[in-house]
RNA sequence: GUGGUUGUAGCUCAGUUGGUUAGAGCACUAGAUUGUGGUUCUAGGGGUCGUGGGUUCGAGCCCCAUCAUCCACCCCA
């Protein structure tokens, strides 16, 4: 066989040690605080049903689906006809039945159907796991990636939402970023929206096209609107709503007045009164929330039917870090009816670009070997074993360099390791049973007891 | 799915109008220093120039195809 090169799939990555220190971090820091709010941690299967995933992401959502080709000989149970009809839709779902999940919110919604007997709701959970999605990448945009999630079933208080603003706010501050801010809309004000405009059945294109206001400006959502089948008195009355500025709290008051006729609108209005609210009394004092009602904030997901979150650094040209939203009905497509859920995401791999071009990660990360012990031969080699398990039984992470070796090598390993502190076994060490300690950034040597080694190293 | 960018050593990249034996830095190995790393100096190993075809006396360089890559759009974390 001949020799390949290896590589890796597009849009995956290898992480090394020092990434992996880093990527712990963001993890760490994150899971900490959902801890703090109530939230517990479960794992789902990196594969799902394939019927579990369609349906749930919307058309374009659906390709992105990576699926998985049925073991054996997978293509005997499809029928001549559609074999010969070759078409590639019709055959996917009798080729493969499981794929790789798609985001954790799915897989969280069947999660809690499948346990509903066994959980009590409230049900507050938080998972961190890899989702894969079949998209061509970018800067930031990855084929396998790392989501932090946290959602509550079985409550439909606004509370909820407002702690999510917090959970938001503390980890990312946590995490060193000192300039972001999280956007906050209601799809009942976009629905309020569409109603006053008398295109109730557009909204879906509607919130698409003024989701790109900042990107395509004004003149780019009117061209678009008007592909979309609006017109232009619909468009009139839509611009004044998109160009809505001013405070958070002057925006609702304008809104109010635009919306008096909707129903929806107004209760949209009122949760986020509310929401701003508890906000209001819960946040930290002297802390610097940046929260900003954003009027054209759609994203994507059909799901979202209340609350719709998402957070952006202003540091750094980057996607958005994180989002999510409130949606009533995602268990009624599993059969659980009138559970209502809200949860919210970080892009655990942006935030990790974004700390990394803004210098923000920690010097001190001490996960590191603390102490090697060199090896000069088998004699001294036999004298350090004794010596290298006491060091490990007093918690000290220590290794011997496992093979005689140049002392000039084995420090090079320790320097390349960033190991703090060597041991050095020599024929004077054996006989007076004091141990030199060298201290790699000072370069300093001392000899001690290895009670005494202990004690400096602990 | 659409448009563009770039493919040369393990990594980052030079390589002139097409011309002899394709270079540098970093990394690696060895020595200067037989028990002292990070700085320095010296030497050494390492290349199907992404792949296939074409033009030419001659191609890393020009042409075609193909694959990979990154970036942007769509969409999204």
């Amino acid at each position: 066989m001949a020799i390949q090169k290896p590589g890796i799939p597009k849009g995956t990555r290898d992480f090394s040690p020092e990434e992996m220190v880093k990527r712990n971090y963001i993890f760490d820091t994150i899971k900490s605080v959902f801890r703090k709010y109530g939230y517990q941690e479960i794992q789902t299967p990196s594969m799902e049903n394939l019927d579990t995933l369609t349906g749930k992401y919307g058309d374009e959502g659906d390709k992105l689906i990576f699926k998985i080709l049925n073991s054996g000989d997978f293509l005997a149970k499809v029928s001549p006809e559609k074999l010969e009809a070759a078409n590639s839709k019709s055959i996917t779902s009798e080729i493969s039945e499981k794929a790789l999940r798609y985001d954790l919110t799915v897989p969280f919604a069947r999660y809690v159907v499948m346990h509903q007997n066994d959980i009590a709701l409230p049900f507050k959970r938080f998972q961190v796991q890899p989702v894969w999605r079949a998209d061509r990448p970018q800067k930031g945009r990855y084929r396998e990636f790392y989501q932090c999630d946290a959602d509550v079933v079985g409550s439909d208080s606004l509370l909820n939402e407002a702690e999510f603003v917090l959970i938001y706010q503390e980890a990312l501050s946590n995490l060193g970023l000192k300039d972001f801010i999280i956007k906050i809309n209601n799809r009942k004000i976009l629905s309020g929206i569409a109603e006053i405009i008398g295109k109730p059945e557009l909204i879906i294109d509607m919130t698409v096209a003024i989701d790109k206001l900042d990107k395509i400006g004004m003149d780019g959502v009117v061209k678009e609107l008007l592909e979309k089948g609006f017109g232009e008195s619909d468009i009139e009355k839509l611009k004044p709503i998109i160009e809505l500025d001013g405070s958070n709290a002057e925006k609702i008051e304008k809104l109010k007045s635009v919306l008096i006729k909707s129903e929806t609108g107004l209760k949209g209005i009122a949760e986020l009164e509310t929401l701003f609210n508890y906000i209001e009394q819960l946040k930290t004092p002297n802390s610097k929330l940046q929260l900003e009602l954003d009027i054209t904030l759609a994203r994507g997901l059909n799901y979202y039917t209340g609350a719709i979150f998402e957070v952006k650094s202003n540091e750094v040209a980057m996607g958005s870090i994180g989002g999510g939203g409130r949606y009533d009905d995602l268990t009624g497509m599993f059969g659980l009816k009138d559970l209502t859920g809200v949860g919210i995401s970080f892009g655990a791999d942006r935030i990790y670009d974004v700390l990394e071009e803004l210098g923000l990660f920690p010097t001190t990360t001490n996960e590191t070997t603390r102490v090697l012990i060199s090896n000069f031969d088998e004699k001294a080699e036999a004298f350090a074993l004794p010596i290298l398990s006491q060091l490990r039984q007093n918690g000290i992470a220590a290794e011997l360099y496992p093979q005689a070796a140049k002392l000039k090598k084995q420090l090079s390993y320790a320097d390349s390791k960033r190991i703090p502190y060597v041991i050095l076994i020599g024929s004077e060490e054996m006989e007076s049973g004091l141990l030199s300690l060298k201290n790699m950034q000072t370069g300093e040597q001392q000899k001690l007891t290895l009670a005494n080694i202990v004690n400096h190293l602990v």
